[in-house]
RNA sequence: GUGGGUGUAGCUCAGCUGGUAGAGCACCGCGUUGUGGUCGCGGUGGCCGCGGGUUCAAGUCCCGUCACUCACCCCA
């Protein structure tokens, strides 16, 4: 008569104590290195008016409503229509923000530098690498009036910052630039240049022909217009160089936001000349195929996948918009990127590619030999705690053998035995080695103070 | 939203043309009465997703439904 497990629940993610120590410590490297580029944490709350969600998007679809039982239970079959402005959970946090400048900029010192790590929303048919309910990690920096073009050569230096603190696998992030492509179609006379994007951009899984056959046929675009539409698209740059500037102007193209988009990218490909180093861990190369992101990005849009994870798509995203923010009198431009957290990690960790080196924080798990002595382990546990040794008591007093099973289970390193006569020792279960140990001086090894994360090739044991 | 696949023990799965629900791992115990891991022996644990139908008989066949999953769409 056992309750019947629950089942999981679809693109809901829930995490296992040993892969939340991966991801707690992915989230404070995050949290570091964007501390140490000089951006403030932000929280905004879960939910916005719907209205705000969607001023600029078509993703209607994916939002979620947030209503109160009562309500629903008033509405029933008449369903009060989209025009309330019923509340619903944000879908991403740049939309959020926009808000949160609008509605704080008097309190606020522009360029503002802001973080933000929070959980969103998406009623999106899950698959690998694809949640309804996910964590992103944002970076953007938001000016009044003007926005410096620097900052759009500097994110991605942050996130550079980021995986080279973090085991993950080699990122390719690339950069192309919106007024480029929009001047490029314009240039060549075509009057739907989303329509044009649309197609151009399923290139990555499609093929060169395929998209041409849907431009000529499907989007009316000319032959000779539809060529030249591919040749752009299938530009790609090294990393740092500019040469694609030449490329470009060589299809003979002659458009003013053209030039506009074009020295812009060169500005952001020149200024991440010396990003993620020479180790090839993290890599910025111009790719003029990509011109993804949300409706409200105005120049630069990044993308950025991990080597050997291209299927998962971009792990890493954002751009430059100018107008997302916007009270009538002023406008506040900004360009930010969002980290994927549950997209990276999720897809490793159950491969069993990252790994922590246990699943609980304790370092130290101090036997019991009785219960009528357990206060003298306790006493023990409480000394090794006032130093930072982090340290459990026992469950119960069973046979050592069990308290040191218990230890092993979880990949407590160390067992303290308190002995009859007051003293300690303390065993490495690893090696078997047990010495005589004081509470009160006694440090376990520094890479065994806590949690270690790792990528490891081996198989899952 | 569109189209495929799969639902059996906590996990991974087997179960033939319908005929008494199985294995490995995990968990518990004993060998080993106060120092784990290996090994041996034993044991706990099943609305076979749910509902209906066909049949003497359904995990197995049919219908429906729900869930999960993959691809598309889209995106972190």
């Amino acid at each position: 008569m056992a309750a019947r497990t629950p089942r999981p629940l679809s693109g809901f993610p829930e995490l296992l104590p040993g892969e939340r120590v991966v991801e707690e410590h992915v989230l404070d490297v995050l949290r570091e290195v964007f501390e140490l580029h000089g951006f403030a944490g932000v929280e905004t709350r879960a939910v916005e008016p719907l209205s705000v969600l969607l001023r600029k998007g078509e993703i209607d679809k994916e939002v979620y409503a947030v209503r109160r039982l009562a309500e629903v239970a008033e509405d029933g079959a008449t369903d009060g229509g989209a025009t309330d402005d019923v509340l619903a959970l944000h879908y991403d946090l740049t939309v959020p923000f926009a808000r949160y400048v609008l509605e704080n900029a008097g309190k606020l010192s522009f360029p503002f530098r802001r973080y933000q790590i929070q959980k969103v929303w998406r009623g999106e048919r899950p698959q690998e690498g694809r949640f309804r309910e996910f964590r992103q990690a944002d970076v953007d920096v938001v000016d009044a009036g003007s926005l410096a073009p620097h900052h759009e050569a500097e994110l991605p230096q942050v996130m550079a910052d980021v995986f080279a603190r973090l085991p993950l696998p080699p990122v390719v992030m690339q950069v192309n630039n919106r007024r480029l492509v929009e001047g490029f179609y314009r240039g060549l006379g075509l009057d739907d240049p989303a329509a044009v994007m649309r197609e151009v951009d399923k290139l990555d899984k499609s093929t060169p022909a395929r998209v041409r056959a849907s431009l000529v046929d499907g989007v009316g675009v000319g032959e000779r217009e539809a060529d030249a539409c591919l040749a752009l698209a299938t530009l790609t740059g090294a990393p740092g160089r500019t040469d694609f500037v030449e490329q470009v102007r060589g299809l003979g193209v002659r458009d003013e936001l053209l030039d506009q988009g074009l020295d812009e990218l060169a500005a952001v490909v020149a200024g991440t000349r010396a990003v993620g180093g020479d180790d090839e861990r993290f890599r910025v190369v111009a790719d003029l195929s990509i011109t993804r992101g949300l409706d409200y990005y105005t120049g630069t849009v990044y993308e950025a996948r991990m080597t050997g994870f291209e299927h998962l798509g971009s792990v890493c995203s954002g751009g430059r918009y100018d107008a997302l923010a916007d009270d009538g009198r002023t406008t506040y431009p900004g360009v930010g990127l969002s980290l994927g957290v549950t997209r990276t990690l999720l897809p490793l960790l159950q491969r069993g590619l990252l790994r922590a080196s246990r699943p609980t924080p304790t370092a130290v798990l101090v036997a019991v030999t009785d219960e009528e002595h357990r206060a003298a382990s306790s006493a023990a546990a409480s000394a090794l705690r006032a130093r930072g040794v982090a340290t459990e008591v026992a469950p119960s007093a069973a046979r050592f053998g069990k308290q040191i099973r218990f230890a092993d289970r979880r990949s407590i390193p160390f067992v303290w035995f308190v002995q009859e006569d007051g003293t300690s020792e303390v065993k490495d279960i690893r090696s078997g080695e047990q010495v005589v140990a004081d509470p009160t001086t006694w440090l376990p090894p520094a890479e065994d103070a806590r949690p270690r994360v790792s990528w490891t090739d081996e198989p899952t044991a």
